[in-house]
DNA sequence: CTATCTCGGACAGAACTTATCCACGTTAGG
DNA sequence: CCTAACGTGGATAAGTTCTGTCCGAGATAG
């Protein structure tokens, strides 16, 4: 079981973009980061299709978030990057070999499918109760409330 | 996110393994399933790596449960086959940029870690919570009662 | 003792993830 | 108008993991 590795780049590029008054481009957040400007770029077209994040193009273009960042959650920003599909995906071995059940009798997932489907919901109500607000404040208390006064600074001097 | 297709197969090896007296080779279970003999021999490989069934060798060998059905959890089965490494990877890339944190104030995984290992926590709680006797048990319901004793006489037909 | 059956690990192939690059449409400013 | 900055999408490799197959070592029954 494994998380696509963009997840950390995404969650950390919303909560920059909470701290931003105006859009940022994705080669400036690559480089706050220190991480690959083109490959960050895919990340952001997916944050951009899943609707939490804006794009203007064209000069002084950039990403915004679209909404106020205490209303994008972690969850949202890891389905949006590493997709929505569940991880357990059932292959109905149930229905053969010598004692398969007959297809009538499989209307619903089977008692294994749903328990994986539990666990995954459950996985899923805990990252919705964070949201990327919830984050940012948790980041600058970890640093001693330095970290996000540093960030706007660094922000504004384009 | 995704999860190893093995899993599903372990899981059902174990619920049918819960219901013989005597050791299954693995060729038998995977006709039962009507799946790859072989490929399903390395999953039951780690199953025994993990402990949770022994292996026989030699004539009528083959794998049994090396403890009570009601003890081994879900949560069991899929770390055996798909690992217990975390989902999120942290790549500490607060430490890199031109804002990168010192060494000095990263001692505990930061925000971001730390709520993603609180939701797999969650996830894991769910599968810990159901055991493969309790999946046998459900089983048995959804086919009206009839799939275990049609298994167990499966079974004995060798 | 031996024929046979079993697991175990070593070995390829497929599929996905990660990463890069470039041509294109769009926008702001000179 | 024209240039420079910026996101978008597709095409393209490289790397890694997952999937699947193979044969040999070892154990058991007879
Ligand atoms: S028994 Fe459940 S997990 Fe197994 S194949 Fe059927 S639906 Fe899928
Ligand atoms: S801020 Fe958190 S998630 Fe990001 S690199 Fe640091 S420890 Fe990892």
């Amino acid at each position: 079981m494994k998380m696509s590795a963009g997840v950390e780049w995404g969650v950390h590029c919303c909560v920059v973009l909470s701290q931003a008054q105006e859009p940022v481009p994705a080669a400036r957040l690559a480089e706050f980061h220190g991480i690959s400007r083109t490959y960050l770029a895919k990340n952001l077209q997916q944050l951009s299709r899943a609707g939490l994040v804006r794009a203007t193009e064209g000069r002084d273009g950039g990403y915004e978030l679209t909404r106020a960042a205490s209303s994008i959650t972690v969850l949202d920003v890891v389905q949006a990057i590493d997709g929505d599909q569940p991880a357990f995906r059932c292959t109905e071995i149930r229905q053969r070999g010598p004692l398969a059940s007959p297809p009538e009798e499989c209307t619903r997932p089977c008692g294994v499918a749903r328990v994986m489907a539990k666990a995954e919901q459950a996985w899923r109500s805990s990252l919705r109760e964070v949201s990327v607000a919830d984050l940012a404040v948790t980041v600058d208390k970890d640093s001693g409330r330095t970290a996000l006064t540093a960030l706007r600074g660094w922000l504004a001097e384009g």
